[in-house]
DNA sequence: CATGAATGAGGTTTCATTCAT
DNA sequence: CATGAATGAAACCTCATTCAT
């Protein structure tokens, strides 16, 4: 290993440490009640340190929505090059269960995504970081769509644009996130994420199914 | 009319005044971007007027919501008490119809609601405000899963909980709503909110329907 | 007197306040090091309030400009409109007695104008102030230009355009300025601008005569 | 050469090569606005690198000063020694030539030289560079003086103290200069200084020559 | 009741300087 | 000697809120 990969991989390292406080303040705080001391004393560095490695607030910021869309990405990847012969109806489960871990993975930061404030955000990215964002939601949209393809080619699923049920899919996750979580900041209750999510995704299935019978 | 009332009047006006204000502003510009002035400004009324009908700026962002949720209501009430002998799945297209309005009615107040960094918001508000939240959510609830119900008694529909297929609807109508807006901000296209919220209830309602043929 | 009015005068009150006070802070601290809550606090105001009647740090800075510009062009309009039938060679005496008052009413914030590093600064001002400079410049330039075109109608000075004699009498009275200022920054001593000036100016005017002999 | 010479020599390179880099980064962006980072990227050097050579910003700055006013010695004393006869008035512009050139060997740290913030940090500076300052600017001006001396001896000259001609010569030197920059930002135009200086001159040996016809 | 000028705490960001390697 | 990552003080500016009129 030379001297030149260890310095970017101890960057790297330093990368992720602030992006781990950054999130973790982010999702107690939210993003504007967020400051950069904050996050800089989670990180047990000084404010200056965070500027040597984001930009800016916003960049910290979205940087960590790149972490989420990669490993919805990885998880989509997975499900749809399976090799294990599983039925259109049982991928939509493993989608299910899929995005069910991307919500695990990262909670708070995914809830962020759906956040509107952003747009003022996302007009103030680097080109740089929009484009990877870009890129990797409509990567994701793409491979949900194959699983909605197959079905269809299989004649399980009733014939509509798979993109269209891409949409859905994500519409729902996002709206059951969002629902649970409204409910619990405003009931103080826990959340029943993987109930709803489930019950939700099995009317979804079942309405695209052209056969009732299984 | 008593002069005590007169009085009471008067004070209302002024406070639907300002909110109407508030919401055009908050609208455009977001909780955070939006200021008191901007508002004050809108409303044609000085900053300090605005902290005698509202304790602040949470309280009066979160003031709105309730007018969005009456309105709700309201459409609610009306799907729900038809006279008109609607079979249990055009009810649904009632509903499907309705939330469009709903959306219609405040489409960013409603996106704000969903809104997580409101979390904060919601814990400062006047505990009078946050139970007419609370009370105002649960009746549009339990409105929605009347319709439901109505449909599982006359079998036209499976037997689950009324109460998670509502909030399965409202959870598809948050996706939408947010997915479609989400996407026209990293996108700058036009959104596709009525044809998007169409298919996922059709397939939403085709999911939850007994049999297929009506 | 109207309310309109009244306010309207308090206002400038108050910009005269603040600008008294940057004058003071900037004059003894230079643009850079003068902080906005130093200005703040000689002028017994919050560093908000600053914010209330100048848009930003170099807008408050370039406004001291005009004052100057605005004396400056007082003072030539007077020489230049006498009407005590002076021969030119006593309007130039007159005009270096009024270079001389210019320096005095504001020496620091002249000092400033020869600021290079301004350079940055006026790339921020609003165009509105800009303009203003500019116009006050070109005005005071061309205010001076008329003194030694009269003389040399008269045939009392050489024929040169008399833009070039009023840039020359502008760098004179730049270069003596600063020459002095430098010297009683490096020595500690006091200055003799008058004296400098005098002689700088009977040279200059013994060199555009076209003869000696008055 | 003794090692510990050759020592001092290798130290001396640095200080040369940090200084070359540090006048480049000063002329392009000003004093301010110059970070010790660029200098150290200019120089190929590491930030932590410069504060071996010179104990901070502000030194570093002023010892370019040195530098100029050694040209300006150098040029003077070439113009004072001459052994090719020239006339007083040829030693003029002689002079005027040298000023030319000065200007040109490093026009912004010049500029920068008459830099009133410069008093901030001509207060901070090391007594020894304060003291090499002091000594290189009298020489000039004795230098200078001695042309205007030979004149007055020959009775080319008004008989005037030599010392304050210099001053003048100074201060039309500066005075140009900074005008001439100062209208170049104002209106984005091409300077003129050569013209300018040259009339400037011509303008003042007129007005000291003791007879109009050489 | 209404005003709106004033407040001042607090946020983001920069950069001269240090010090462990 | 040289490095360069880290520091942290300090600057500018915003804006929710107050209070004398």
């Amino acid at each position: 290993m030379g001297i030149q990969e260890r310095k970017e991989r101890e960057r790297e390292r330093r990368r992720q440490q602030i992006m781990v406080a950054a999130k973790r303040v982010f999702s107690v705080r939210g993003y504007q009640k967020a400051t950069m001391e904050d996050i800089a004393k989670e990180a047990e560095l000084s404010p200056g340190t965070l500027y040597l490695y984001f930009r800016n607030k916003d960049e910290l910021f979205s940087s960590l929505f790149i972490r989420v869309l990669q490993y919805l990405n990885i998880r989509l990847e997975y499900v749809v090059n399976d090799e294990t012969e599983m039925s259109p109806v049982q991928k939509t489960e493993a989608l299910r269960d899929a995005m069910y871990d991307v919500y695990e993975f990262d909670p708070l930061t995914l809830i962020n995504m759906f956040h509107l404030q952003s747009s003022d955000i996302l007009k103030n990215l680097s080109s740089e970081l929009l484009t990877d964002i870009k890129a990797l939601s409509r990567n994701s949209l793409n491979l949900m769509s194959k699983i909605f393809e197959e079905g269809i080619k299989k004649g399980v699923f009733i014939d509509r644009h798979p993109v269209a049920f891409a949409d859905i899919v994500w519409a729902i996750f996002s709206g059951v996130v969002l629902w649970e979580e409204s409910k619990r900041i405003i009931d103080g209750e826990k959340n029943y994420l993987k109930e709803t999510l489930g019950i939700a995704f099995e009317i979804f299935v079942r309405g695209i199914k052209t056969d009732r019978k299984q």
